[in-house]
DNA sequence: AGTTAGCACTCATAAAAGGTGAGTGCTAAC
DNA sequence: GTTAGCACTCACCTTTTATGAGTGCTAACT
């Protein structure tokens, strides 16, 4: 059978109107709604072999058609035109990208805020993670009689406190020494990977100031743990109580509750190397309790490590909207961290 | 009319066995459950003497009786006893402090999840706040050829970061310098409170470091202010999912959405100086939608700041179990940070 | 006077019965 | 190929009809 332009047009007139209005479309509605020259018979025909084709189906007998997940993909791979945005949209990420940003994880958390804000939907955000991190620099600041605080900064930019107590803190110039011995120690080895004989080891060469050192290489190790674990940051998670698909409270706990786990979204935004928007739709998705729901997602760079930003909406979210503002954001934020990065290491 | 010792019983009857179902409850269950020694008729006659006191109300005519929110402040001021701890929820504390806590704010975290998980209620904690915050300590350290990394230590121990960008970092003497001649100007002024004026003038002294100098300034206030506001933590928002009262979305949705603003938790937590657990229910809770709740709280001490911990439920929630680990977790909390902050000031 | 058995009454809830209408598929005529 | 017409389906709504848990009242019992 051949999907011609009326099949088609007829498609795109039952997804528009699912996604609005989340009822099931008849024949009927169509000839009137839409001006497409046919009577409701015809459309009734066309429908028939729509559904054979599996694009559409009845949720019982005598009710209208709805899109299935593969109706979804035809109409997202072929049909869907990207979308202006509209004066708001533009406003609010003007204002994202306006706002001094110097804390990166500041900027996801406020690019997941805009985004679910925009589209209504639940956001997702990764925060940027390459392969390895590493500790490339420590430093010792005295904050009281008894505390040092050791600041890292790694090698991907983050900086860490972590809070050492000692008997009695070593004066100014004597932690200078020890944070300088310690990342002359750090430019040879790895230390988050040695053995622990061999720290040992080597923190018998800081004599009396051995503890204050073993305290540095445990924040380091600490540090480089947490730093390479995903963080990530939701937004508008009860936003989907709005639809009236959740409005059974078991899916919605059902909904709610994977986004209490951390390796269901770590599935649900799985990296996937593509430089494009990419759309998971319902039936699709691995993880149990997101069935009814799909997924607009991008990745976006800092340096040579990649963080990914998913809208999950339900199956009848409004795709063409998504894309067009997860792009324009991606675009945003891409400009944003290229400058940063630029600036780091450039002139 | 007389509170005579069996419509106490009765009472606590209908107390316990609603909080257990949340199902009204009827003369008939209580006469067979509970071996008063006395006939549904006998209790049926308590009942509506009860109810004339409005310690209990009928939902309808032909159903049973559910205790009123007076009842329910009744059971709590003068018949609930403390239950003691089990097992599991005597383990979960002690893991919970012996967990090397370093920062404060992980050990409020690990509260408000320990006490989530324990009463499978929701949990909200405040980090301890005093009056007013200031930095006492500032420090430069270097990241890159462009930026600097100022560790701000305030009063109230707290250490946070904030990246300054420059042309061209000094070098390592020259920050220290430059923390050292902050650290100085910071003992004689309140940076945070000074007018712009008097700001600019300082920050001339620094001659050409004037640029860092002003970073500096700007993230001391920026510090200041951040730290003044109330840091908030919740977990186990969706616990209340489970408890049949909220099956219906729209209540779940008011619960839900109540949590996402802030003021709310403000009011919620609202600073009662008692040293006592506290305890507000349904109806007595200013803020709509959570009509139907109760709150179990606590403050705990920290320095002279003060936090509050808060277990919120359905109002038919279990006031003694919820008191007796609230009361449990507080205690601990409290030793642990004297602990901390006798370490920090005596020998 | 307090307690209890008995009974009429109430009313939410569940199940059954009937009606409505949006929607379909098929057929025959255009 | 298109369309009008019609029989048919079936979710959903309304009304009716149990059902039963629970009450309040009364009269008898201790």
């Amino acid at each position: 059978m051949i999907l011609n332009d009326r099949k088609i047009k007829i498609l795109e007139a039952i997804i528009n109107d699912y996604v609005a209005t989340a009822e099931p479309i008849g024949s009927r509605t169509i000839a009137k709604k839409y001006n497409l020259g046919i009577s409701s018979a015809t459309i009734r025909n066309e429908m028939s072999d729509l559904e054979e084709l599996g694009l559409i189906v009845q949720p019982h007998t005598s009710a209208g058609r709805v899109p299935s997940d593969k109706g979804y993909r035809l109409y997202v791979d072929r049909l869907m035109r990207s979308r202006e945005l509209t004066g708001d949209e533009a406003q609010a990420l003007k204002e994202l990208v306006d706002r001094n940003v110097e804390h990166i994880d500041y900027l996801m958390k406020q690019t997941a805020k805009v985004l679910s804000m925009l589209t209504n939907y639940t956001t997702v955000v990764t925060e940027p993670k390459g392969r390895e991190v590493h500790v490339k620099h420590i430093q010792l600041v005295p904050v009281d009689e008894h505390s040092v605080v050791c600041v890292l900064v790694t090698d991907t930019k983050v900086i860490k406190n972590h809070v050492l107590r000692c008997r009695n803190v070593p004066d100014f110039e004597q932690l200078n020494r020890i944070s300088l011995m310690f990342n002359m120690l750090m430019e040879k080895y790895d230390i988050a990977s040695v053995s622990e004989e061999e720290l040992d080891e080597m923190l018998e060469s800081f004599g009396p100031f051995k503890s204050i050192a073993g305290g540095i290489a445990r924040a380091v190790i600490k540090t480089v743990m947490e730093e390479q674990e995903v963080q990530f940051y939701a937004s508008g998670v009860n936003n989907i109580l709005e639809f009236p698909e959740f409005n059974d409270v078991e899916k919605a706990k059902g909904f709610l509750q994977a986004f209490e786990q951390k390796e269901m979204l770590i599935t649900l935004l799985g990296q996937n190397p593509s430089d494009k928007i990419q759309i998971v739709i319902g039936g699709e998705n691995k993880p149990e309790g997101l069935k009814d729901c799909s997924i607009v997602r991008a990745n976006y760079k800092y340096g040579n490590s990649t963080g990914t930003i998913g809208v999950i909406g339900p199956t009848r979210m409004n795709y063409s909207q998504t894309v067009s503002v997860l792009n324009a954001i991606v675009k945003n934020i891409n400009n944003v961290l290229k400058a940063l990065e630029d600036g780091d290491e450039g002139g």
